[in-house]
RNA sequence: GCCGAUGUAGCUCAAUGGUAGAGCAAUCGCCUUGUAAGUGAUAGGUUAUGGGUUCGAUUCCCAUCAUCGGCUCCA
């Protein structure tokens, strides 16, 4: 089950609702559709999920485009014959004989005649009732809900959108199959709305918009995964990491810089090496001596507070690098910015004293939700992973360290869900997430504690008592990585970014050749006055130079020509269309450096 | 990594078992322009890479690399 659908179930009733019914029916008509074309097929399980549905089969040959619309053809057919779904509770061994040339039903019978798992493999509580679903001429194992009747699916309100891979029962030990998934909808206009969202998400997407507003490439002879910063995007990277650093500088971080490498022993000692090895590059050998390219940043951080001893009076201390790390990722994971094999983690380590602790949590997540906030993101939400089964550290810091998280998560009022059992095996974390212009979720910052590193380092302060104690550690990355932040900035935005972080923040247009020299002067003052200015002086006419400003999403243009030049002033077009009329120099750089100021978006 | 698809000019895409074309972009002209594309010409490709089949491969086959949609795994 994806983790989207589990929230979804968890957050509101979708099992229950009509839609639910709607997409588990649409999967069975499909799945019959299906298997009237291809006979000796097997089908494994064909839920709801978020959009839509999917159903899984075994097929004798790959799924074509083709196919999907003959099957859709054919599931619109079935729909017609609006034949009624009959639910009926049968024995395992009466399940067993219905599909006995079903190997996927066979193994999912025994799951539930055993009780112990559902038919997505996951442990359940109570043992279920086995339950088929009679509909057309087909039938399947189904717990259900589902509609009345196939004719109450909207013909018109379905689409089989792709054919793609999909492990049986998500373990990637086991068969690959075919997996289709579909869209249902309650209306055909609602399909029409969804389709649209589809498509103004293509439009935002950071892989296009990176291109086609020249932000960063990646070279198939540099390597996958490996971001090449071109100079926009790279300024917008400045911008922003300048504003990190002020914030850092003002609430009490210390700036530290580390190598890109260092010893085996160092990521022995950390566990990486036990715990994180098949994320990391292989080593490279230096007079005898093995060096791993840094996978994370805490070993080095850790080694910078071993460096002296350190007293409670010195706690909390609050390192902070933008560091950059190297991790192996499968081929097949990587994807534009947002998964990729080389990135920069606005990472830092905060070591305080127990009794200390809940202050530094509260500070740190109040600290990221404001940075989050500046950067345009107000619909933040927190998840708490708490304690997995195997974990490190004694159990009453970890009781501690959760109440505390959960504590400061209450007094923030922030929005937030507990993954019990979710968190790393050295620490529970909250992960904060942001929801994007069109809704849709992105994880950036994770804030977690480490009680793993500072026992394996022996890391130590002097209390007042005199004797060495144990610090927490909590680690944070704020944005989470460069990379993955400024595809989320990219996607949110859609290329349109606010005018403190817009890599060219205004564009003067020259009507005609005799207005170069002053819209020249011009651009050079609002340069010196701090505004990055670009000035178009091709020899094209202004629409083409306007439209080329509107694709690049430059938040003002400043047109001039015979009026202006007469009255030194500028005529100020938004990229929004908006027309600001004709203005002095001076009240235009004024109006733009508040905007600036005040991170004005749109 | 796995399943499937794709890889042709800077970008978006055509075409073909007999050595490739369009639009946009680029370059050079002409036009001197008033709020989203003025106009003409020129240039641009060992068809991802390496093998194989063939008289001949960009086209068919295999491998590799990369990208896309998923699965699995995660900033």
């Amino acid at each position: 089950m994806t983790r989207d659908l589990r929230r979804m179930m968890m957050a509101g009733n979708y099992e229950e609702s009509k839609l639910y019914k709607l997409r588990h029916s649409a999967a069975h008509v499909m799945a019959q559709a299906v298997l009237e074309k291809f006979p000796e097929g097997k089908v494994a399980i064909g839920p709801p999920v978020e959009d839509g549905f999917y159903y899984d089969f075994d097929l004798p040959r790959p799924l074509t485009p083709e196919d999907l619309e003959e099957v859709e053809s054919r599931m619109r057919e079935i729909i017609k014959n609006d034949s009624e779904f009959v639910r009926e509770k049968v024995s395992a061994e009466e399940a067993r004989q219905i599909f006995a040339d079903q190997p996927y039903k066979l193994e999912l019978i025994q799951g539930l005649e055993e009780g112990d798992v559902d038919e997505h493999g996951n442990p359940v509580e109570e043992k279920p009732d086995i339950t088929i679903y009679k509909s057309d001429a087909f039938v399947d194992l189904c717990r259900g809900p589902h509609l009345e009747s196939t004719g109450k699916i909207h013909p018109k309100a379905i689409k089989l959108m792709n054919v793609a891979g999909a492990y049986w029962r998500g373990d990637e030990h086991n068969p690959m199959l075919q997996r289709i998934y579909g869209t249902a909808w309650l209306s055909p206009k609602e399909l029409k709305q969804y389709l649209w969202r589809l498509e103004e998400a293509k439009k935002r997407d950071h892989r296009k918009l990176g291109r086609e507003l020249d932000l960063f490439s990646v070279s198939d002879d540099v390597g996958a995964g490996l971001i090449l910063w071109h100079p926009r995007g790279a300024m917008i990277r400045y911008i922003a990491e300048r504003f990190w650093e002020d914030e850092h500088v003002k609430h009490g971080y210390d700036f530290v810089y580390t190598p890109h490498i260092g010893k085996a022993k160092l990521w022995q000692t950390s566990g990486h090496l036990d715990f994180f090895a098949e994320n990391m590059y292989a080593p490279i050998e230096i007079e005898d001596q093995q060096y791993y390219l840094k996978p994370m940043n805490c070993p080095f951080h850790v080694q910078i507070y071993k460096s002296d001893i350190r007293s409670y009076r010195d706690l909390p201390m609050r390192y902070a690098e933008k560091g950059t790390v190297y991790r192996y990722e499968r081929s097949g994971v990587l994807h534009g910015l947002m998964r990729v094999r080389g990135l920069t983690q606005d990472d830092a380590h905060h070591f305080c004293a127990p009794s200390q602790m809940p202050k530094e949590i509260d500070f740190v997540l109040t600290f990221s939700l404001n940075i989050l906030r500046a950067f345009g993101f107000s619909d933040i939400k927190a998840y708490l992973s708490t304690r997995p089964e195997k974990a490190a550290g004694e159990l009453e810091r970890w009781d501690r360290a959760e109440a505390a998280l959960e504590d400061t998560l209450k007094r923030l009022a922030l929005p937030y869900e507990v993954d019990a059992g979710g968190g790393a095996f050295y620490g529970p974390k909250i992960d904060l997430k942001v929801n994007d212009a069109l809704g849709r979720e992105w994880q950036l910052s994770t804030i977690q504690f480490d009680f793993n590193l500072p026992d394996r380092f022996d890391m130590t302060y002097i209390e007042e008592d005199g004797q060495p104690h144990r610090p927490y550690m909590i680690h944070r990355a704020l944005l989470g990585s460069m990379e993955r932040f400024f595809g989320t900035l990219i996607e949110h935005y859609g290329g349109a970014f606010p005018i403190w972080l817009s890599p060219v923040q205004a564009v003067i247009i020259p009507i005609a050749d005799r207005h170069v020299e002053y819209a020249a002067n011009i651009a050079d003052q609002l340069k010196d006055a701090g505004l990055r200015v670009e000035l178009d002086d091709r020899n094209d006419r202004m629409n083409a130079k306007i439209r080329d400003a509107e694709k690049q999403k430059v938040p003002f243009m400043l047109v001039v020509g015979d009026r202006e030049m007469e009255e030194n002033a500028v005529d100020i077009r938004r990229r929004s269309g908006e027309r600001l009329g004709s203005m002095m120099v001076d009240d235009f750089l004024a109006l733009a450096l508040q905007e600036v100021e005040d991170k004005v978006v749109g």
